[in-house]
Order: structure tokens, then sequence, then C-alpha cells
DNA sequence: CCCTATTGCATAGATTGCTAAGTATTATCG
DNA sequence: CGATAATACTTAGCAATCTATGCAATAGGG
């Protein structure tokens, strides 16, 4: 049984507390979703949706990537690839190819439909970003980089 | 690795270029699926989700509420409240009971063992938050706070 | 009182993410 | 060479979200 602190404490056990608002993770998933939010609406007038953003985003700079490769760059777990890629084929973003050396590969390439969008989503980008930095300053902007770069950094490094 | 510096860059049109690294938003994404990938193993021994964990720390500070209200305080739609709920019940985490004084409302409520839950997960949610903030100052993380909460409202202002 | 609007919730279908397990191709070791 | 391991991807199934839509109970106006 939990310990009780004050024995009037009846619905409201305090001893242990933890607002949301103290608590960086709620913070950060907060944050979280209001860009994505706000992107999802922002590039659905492209027919482009969040999921496929990240792989384009991607691909933008390297094309011809396998999928493993392409999961590994964009954070994702390598089904998610698989799904994310099949819409973007579907929706004309992307060929797959398989890769003559090796056979179990597929390289992924950008049709020109999708290389034309690049420059115009990544200001929608720019713009999404900049809206929240409205009001920020210089050197708290970069203290807030360096912060959560480095929580990232910290639970990454936990196993369990 | 990515950014390129020569001038002639041939199939790498810098002419828009937003690395995430620079990107609110990719920083923001990274911390968020660390902080739930942890959070989501940890509360995993005590068979309860991600998604049940949100409604959880609500109904500890307040049982009793209608769907209406859970979905406003947790932050979601109510159809996401209903899916979540369901699997609640399911787990003998709560009961709903139909309102008495309007019948189209239901509340509620959780049951001992999700009580009983209460100080363990709590202490589980503080033992990851304190892993993500080691060796940050107290300062940079008072900025820090304050800076992504600023965010999100600068995000949640927009239409679109 | 009835008709209609509002409110509270549920269902349907899409997207994004995961883990676990399957398939096909290539590499390696005895 | 042939069995086995490793690699690259896919499929299946689940969870957590959303938007759009539907249904049932209540409230309000004439």
């Amino acid at each position: 049984m939990p310990p009780r602190r004050s024995p009037k404490a009846k619905q409201n056990q305090r001893a242990v507390a933890f607002p949301p608002r103290l608590s960086s993770g709620y913070l950060v998933r907060d944050a979280h979703r209001a860009f994505q939010r706000l992107l999802e609406r922002r590039i659905a007038t492209y027919g482009v949706t969040r999921g496929q953003w990240y792989f384009l985003r991607v691909l933008w700079t390297a094309d011809g990537l396998s999928q493993r490769e392409l999961s590994a760059r964009v954070g994702m777990m390598e089904p998610t690839t698989a799904v994310a890629l099949r819409s973007m084929e579907r929706s004309r973003l992307i060929r797959r190819l398989r890769a003559e050396d090796d056979r179990r590969k597929v390289r992924v390439f950008l049709t020109a439909k999708a290389k034309r969008l690049r420059d115009e989503l990544l200001m929608v980008a720019r713009g999404i970003t900049a809206h929240a930095e409205q009001g920020i300053g210089a050197r708290d902007l970069a203290n807030f980089r360096q912060v959560i770069a480095r929580m990232t950094a910290n639970l990454d490094r936990i196993a369990y």
C-alpha cells in the first residue's frame, strides 16, 4: 500500500507529486504535438503526409539510398520505412529499384515531382520554425538547442 | 556527414538548406521519441501502456471526470480518449459509470488497482526526467522550460 | 409539448509508429 | 560444395493518434 503523509489527505495523497509543468517530458511532448499539427496542415496542401516528409527530407540530400540506410538516417524502424515508402511510391514521389550488385537491396530514387517540391517544402519547414522561435532570443535559443540535444543523448544512453 | 561546402555542388542545390541539427522541430521530435521509448519500456513492467499513462496521470488527481473533461485535460481528441479508456477498462484500471443526472455523460473512476499503482509509476516518471536532465545546470534547465513552453504557445496560436 | 439544436460519446477509416516473425538473397565455414 | 548464418526487406498485428461522421440524450423555443 502506498504510504500516506497527511492523515487528512483523503483523495489527494500528495506524497509523490509531479506536476506536468515541471516535467521536461511533458513539455517536450506538448511542443512536439504542436509542431506536428502545424507541419501536417501545411504540407497537406502539397499532397505530402508527415510520414513521407521525413523521408523526403533525407532523400533530397542523398538520393538512391537503400531502405536500411534510409531507416537509419531517418531514425525509424524498417517496417515503418517500408510502409512510408509504399505510400510514397503510390503518390509517385519515389521509385524503388532492386540493386544490381546485391539483389536483396532496394534503392530508393526520387521522381522529378518530388525533386520539384524540395525548395517549396523546405521553406514551409523554415516558416514553421520561424513561427515557433518568435520572440526568443538568440542566446536562449542556442541554450535550448544544446539542452534538448543533451537530454536526447542522455536518454538514448539508457538501455532500460 | 551531409553538408557540403563545394561551390559547384552538382545535384546538391543548396539554395534552400535547412539542416535538421538547426531545426527546433527536429530536436523536439528526437527528444520526444527518446522520452517515449523509455517511458514505454518502464511502465510496460506494470502492464500499463503509454496511452493509458496520460489518462492515469490525470485521474490520479481528479477521479470521476466525464470523458469530455478527461479529453480536454489530457489534451487529446475524444475518439482517442474512447479508445484508451476501453483498453483501460479491459485492464481493470478504470470503471465507467453513466452519470445519474445526465445520462449522456460517462464518469470515469479508478479501480483500487490503478490507485495502488500511483506512487510507483510517478516515481518511474521522475526517474526518467532525472536521467534526461543529468548534467544540465539549473539555470539552463529553467531557460529550457521557458523556451519550449513559449514555442508551444507560439505554435498553438497559429490556425494555419 | 413537440421540433430542433446542442452535447457527450462512439464508430469508421487513415496515418504513424512499434515488435515479432517470415522470405529471399548473399556470405561464410567446415 | 553444402549447411548455416547474416543481411535486406516484407508481412502481420497492435497501439496511439487524428478527422469525419453518426447516434442518443438533453435542452430550448415556439
